[in-house]
DNA sequence: GGCGATAGTTTTGTGGCGCAACCAACGACG
DNA sequence: CGTCGTTGGTTGCGCCACAAAACTATCGCC
């Protein structure tokens, strides 16, 4: 690269005539993808501001290289009747999920819907990885198996609960899977088929599910913290509708953000961690419940009175309060979304929660604050699907078929 | 806005052949100022892939419209030697900063060079606004006399300790101060002869003057958290380049992360917040010396060996380094930036904050971390500037001279 | 059945870039 | 000291993509 290259760089974004091309036609596939209701050309000329002409001969070349579908019933009204546009069932991507709980595969289509899915619930605390990605294979190629007559498979995104490296093909470290160090690609080419797989932290691909529901669509919140609560705690922020991943794609760690720094010693090193408030083993060493315990279990114990298990709630709840107060502090990110296991004891935790984001954030006074529930209890998949899918409305160029 | 176009929002950035223009009109220009030295035509050609001929065309739309000055000495060398493009010094923009210790006014060009200042270091602790407002007109008025000839001033930055709303115009809190729901451009009309002002919070400011040390130029660091020391602490994220702003541009109250929650009130009506631990005023009221007292005195006591000082500062260290280390783990931003009047504590509460990085961040074992200094004590008003001089650089036909 | 309204196509015009040829001005070398 | 090679910068032409506007198609409504 040429010297100067290097200090221009966040800005050579250079534009030719067919940059601006591609440019808009992602823009009409986004309009196309981001609508539930089915929609004409001059609708989208309308909402995207391009003239009908324009949008005519985009349109056609999205037809034409397979990505968008024309109708055959005719949208009524006034005036000559629309040919309704969607984006095509025919363009899929595979969402797979591996954590202690779960194994699973998800086919979704480009128009965000679930094709096929298929999934168990091995325990897989302290498992070899390679019996683990043996399964995951087998449900990839029952979900492979229904890809729609035509179809094609434009990528797989692979959940896992650790650290993943940057370039998305090595999870580094998974401490309650126990596995390190590891390439899952190679144990899965047989049943890849060349489809590009990629890795990506479970917490992280559900909050890109969360922040974008299906290829293109706006999901109802551009700014909030995932919290993924299963065994230990993951989490994601989410700006402008992106995932801040970080400069190494490391971003997310905030079960080991301090709570009680110097308090119960965690396995990562440090001390004090959220997690050892607020993670699921954490929470049923308090309530004094066996380690298998689940956290739907705990919430009905503490529902019939189980004390152990309320203390334990309410000290979760506390933490995660406190420490989500914080994060808001820094962030402005008005939004909790509370995902995974820790889902199932929405109802009790939410009022500390929210309670403790009023009295602890500062800006409080001047914006409203709200924590959520994912109820997909495989988000990570369906988010890992996304991430291709999303790939194909951004930058649709690369995937029309000749 | 037709019902599509929210939906569809995040992309209608629809390219005309006038975008096209735009965007290679910024990255020509880009190019220009992200070099130290002045570069040829054929150099920008060559670092942003554009033709020569296209660039030559660009090039000279921004001399004509007094953006790029042509340069009269020739750079030497084999062949036709070339004629030097520099960005010029006519474009201006004004910086300010009002805190509990500064009151400032800087004047910055184009090249990112300082060519006015003005500042006191009055004591604005529970002062009224009126007084410190005019004492900031007196000093605006005095860089703006020094505007180079024919030079034109594109915009204000005002550096604020405190929270400003989104839209840059209203100051809402600023409790070190004492000041709150306040518009300072009504106070500054007078000397701000019709130049747009805009609020942002200091380290915000700070921060982006940090990422970008001149227009257009990428600092030393893409991904880093900034902490503000005064009185009580600020901080703004970046990643990517960009500070994290928030959903209302509230964003950045690092201070007011929880270090021992159940602690140290905190006027904020929290407890425990970092700022009771490492701001100013609690780390000097832990020495048992006057609330006036500077962190540089402090360092200086604990260098004679003064115990009450010495066990401050290493409080104060140990709580930033908690705090630090879960942001890092939460963001993946490997760097920490201290700023402000902490700078002065930096070679005493640095060790300890890369201890606790290093022991307390999960990813540490793949990733470097860093605690460096910014020696600018009014990088606020220098990063209000910066904002101004960003905005001509990044859309710079807005601003070509008929 | 005529009319207005809306959807979509076709034609023509315009702006902006790449390409390639050209001119300009220097250093190196014989 | 002249020639040649090298690099910087300009000019004219063609292509590409979108805008504008005229045109066709098809509906509902009176």
């Amino acid at each position: 690269m040429h010297p100067l290259a290097a200090a221009a760089s966040p800005g050579v974004v250079l534009a030719h005539q067919s940059t601006l091309r591609e440019t808009n036609l992602a823009v009409v596939l986004r309009c196309v993808c981001a609508s539930e209701e089915p929609v004409s050309r001059a609708g989208v000329a309308a909402a995207t501001g391009l003239t009908r002409s324009t949008v005519s001969r985009l349109v056609d070349e999205l037809v034409a290289g397979g990505l968008v579908e024309e109708g055959t019933a005719q949208l009524a009204g006034p005036g000559r009747p629309a040919t309704p546009l969607r984006p095509t069932g025919r363009i899929c991507a595979v969402g797979l999920q591996v954590n202690a709980a779960h194994v699973a595969a998800r086919l979704l289509d480009l128009r965000g819907r679930v094709v096929a899915e298929a999934r168990s619930e091995p325990d897989l605390v302290g498992s070899e990885p390679a019996a683990a990605l043996q399964l995951l294979g087998v449900h990839l190629a029952q979900v492979l198996a229904q890809t729609p007559e035509g179809g094609r498979v434009v990528g797989a995104g692979l959940a896992l609960p650790g650290v993943v490296d940057g370039s998305g093909e090595r999870l580094l470290r998974a401490p309650n899977l126990g596995w390190q160090d590891l390439s899952p690609a190679a144990g899965l080419r047989e049943q890849l088929h060349g489809i590009p797989l990629s890795l990506g932290n479970e917490a992280n691909l559900a909050a890109h599910a969360f922040a974008q529901p299906a290829p293109g669509r706006q999901g109802r919140s551009s700014h909030f913290v995932y919290v993924s609560g299963e065994i230990g705690i993951g989490g994601a922020v989410v700006t402008d509708a992106r995932v801040q991943s970080g400069l190494h794609g490391f971003a997310g760690e905030i079960g080991h953000m301090p709570f009680r720094p110097g308090g119960d010693p965690c396995p990562c090193g440090s001390d004090g961690c959220l997690e050892r408030y607020a993670g699921r083993l954490a929470m049923t060493r308090r309530a004094g419940l066996p380690p298998a315990t689940t956290l739907a279990e705990l919430g009905r114990l503490a529902e019939e009175g189980h004390t152990g298990s309320r203390e334990a709630i309410d000290l979760a709840a506390e933490a995660l309060g406190v420490v989500l107060a914080g994060v808001v502090n820094l962030l402005d990110v008005p939004t909790i979304v509370l995902g995974g296991e820790i889902g199932d004891l929405a109802d009790r935790i939410t009022p500390t929660v929210e309670a403790r984001l009023r009295a602890r954030v500062m800006a409080a006074p001047w914006m409203p604050l709200e924590v959520v529930q994912d109820t997909d209890d495989v988000a990570g998949a369906t988010g890992g699907a996304l991430l291709h899918l999303t790939r194909v409305v951004t930058s649709p160029v690369a995937f029309l078929a000749t």
